[in-house]
DNA sequence: CTGGATCCGGGAAGATACTG
DNA sequence: CAGTATCTTCCCGGATCCAG
C-alpha cells in the first residue's frame, strides 16, 4: 500500500505492517514457526494467492522474514520470521489483549482454528501452582493445536510435538474454549458446554483463570494415573 | 473494510482498528487529546474528507470514540477517544518501538509534525536526575508541539500549554531531532546540525538517552539561573 | 469558515483458472 | 505444491459541492 509519508515512527511501522493480512501473516509465523506457502495459506482462511504472494515479497524486502529453500529432495520453499520479525510480538501481544473482549461479538459465521487461541493462552493464563511438577496439556489436537506447559510459575506454548507427555487434552466447540481461556465462563460450564477433558483436569484447573465463583469444578474429580 | 471472519482476538482488533488510517486517528487522539475534525485532519495529511468522516464513524460505532457536540456557539463537534480507545494505548506503544528504527528510512518527502515525537520521547526518554526538582522542556512551539515534564524519575508529556513553567525550548531540523530522541546522535551533534536550545540545555540532557560516548555535552556549561 | 456529503478515476483486494 | 495470470469488485484518494 502507499506510504503514510509521515516522520513518524508509529506511520513508518504501518506502512510496513499495516496492509491487510500483514499482521496476520505475522501471527501465523510467530505461533507455528516457519511455514510453507500452503501451510500459511491454511491458517488464512480467504487469502488469494497472489495477495500472499505479494504480502510475503514485501515483508521480505523489510527484512522481516526470510525464503528459505529446503535442500532436501525437491525446492519447497519455507518462509521464516527473521529477529525483527519476531520483534513484533509485542504489537500481536497488544492487538490481542485489546482485541480479546470483542472475539464474542465476531460474525456467527467466523472460521476458528485452535491454534489461534495459543497466544491469547499464552498471556491470559497463569501457573497458579508453581511448586508442582511440569506439567502439560494438550488443546486441540496435532492437525490443529498447541501444546502448553505449566511448570515454576510459567506457562509456555508451543505447536503440537509427537513426543510431548501430556497430562491433559482439551477440546471442545469455538466459543465456549474461547470464554474459557478468558475466563467468562468457568471449567463447569463450559463442560455442561461440551468441552472435553481426556485425562487430568486438574492440569486444566492449573492454569485456567479463576471465575469469581469457586464452582464445583475446583476440588475436582480424581487424578487417573494417566 | 471487509471482517477477517476468524475467531480470533488478533484478527477481532485488526477488524476494527486494521483499516487504513485508522490507527494514526487513534495516534491524534491519544497524543493531543480530543480534536475537531479540521483539527485531525491536520495531523492526518493527505487523508481524504469522506475517508476521514467514515472512519470517524466506525470507530463511534465500536465504542472506541464519541463525537461531542460543544454547545458553546455554533454546533462545533469534538472527537474523543472513549475508555476504550486509550486502551489501544498498547497497540500504538509497540507499534512505535517497532518502527522507530525505520523512521530514518522514511521517504526523503515525508511530512514531519513535533507532536508526533511526543510518544516516542515518553517511551525513550528517562529522567536521569530524579532526586532534582520537576522541569519542564517544550519541544518545538506552541502551534505544534509538546511539553515533556520531569519529575521523581517519571517522564509526562503533553500538549503545550500557555502556563507551563519551561526550563528549555528544543527546536531543530525534523531529522536531527529524531536522532536526537533516539539516542542515534548525542546533543552535541545535534546542535551541530541545527538543533537549537533555548534555555537549561541541562534540563534537556537530564532526558535524554545516554550515548555511547561521554561527550563534552555531558558535564554540560553552566546552569543559568534561569 | 468549519464539517461534512457526493462523484468519479485509479488501484488494491478477492475469486478463480491456469502453469511449472 | 507453489505460485502466476486474469478478471471482477470494491476501496481509497482527490476534487468539488453543500449545509449550518
Amino acid at each position: 500500500m502507499k506510504s503514510y509519508g509521515q516522520l513518524c515512527a508509529v506511520a513508518r511501522a504501518l506502512d510496513i505492517v499495516g496492509d491487510r493480512w500483514t499482521m496476520l501473516v505475522i501471527r501465523e509465523l510467530l505461533i507455528q514457526g516457519p511455514l510453507r506457502f500452503g501451510e500459511l495459506q491454511g491458517g488464512l482462511p480467504g487469502v488469494a494467492t497472489n495477495l500472499l504472494t505479494q504480502r510475503l515479497r514485501e515483508l521480505e524486502e523489510h527484512g522481516v522474514l526470510v525464503r528459505e529453500s529446503v535442500r532436501r529432495s525437491s525446492g519447497s520453499t519455507m518462509y521464516r520470521l527473521t529477529e525483527r520479525g519476531e520483534a513484533l510480538e509485542g504489537v500481536i501481544r497488544e492487538l490481542l489483549k485489546w482485541g480479546a473482549p470483542t472475539v464474542s461479538e465476531a460474525p456467527a459465521e467466523s472460521i476458528f482454528q485452535m491454534h489461534w487461541l495459543s497466544q491469547p493462552a499464552r498471556y491470559l493464563l497463569k501457573d497458579h501452582r508453581p511448586q508442582e511438577p511440569a506439567s502439560t496439556i494438550r488443546f486441540g489436537n496435532f492437525d490443529d493445536g498447541f501444546d502448553l506447559t505449566a511448570s515454576d510459575g510459567n506457562i509456555e506454548v508451543r505447536p503440537c510435538s509427537r513426543d510431548a507427555q501430556l497430562r491433559a487434552v482439551v477440546s471442545g466447540p469455538r466459543q465456549v474454549l474461547v470464554g474459557l481461556l478468558q475466563g467468562a465462563i468457568d471449567l463447569a460450564a463450559a463442560i455442561a458446554c461440551g468441552v472435553e477433558v481426556q485425562g487430568e483436569s486438574a492440569a486444566l484447573i492449573r492454569v485456567l483463570p479463576q471465575t469469581g465463583t469457586p464452582s464445583s469444578a475446583d476440588q475436582d474429580n480424581s487424578l487417573p494415573s494417566r
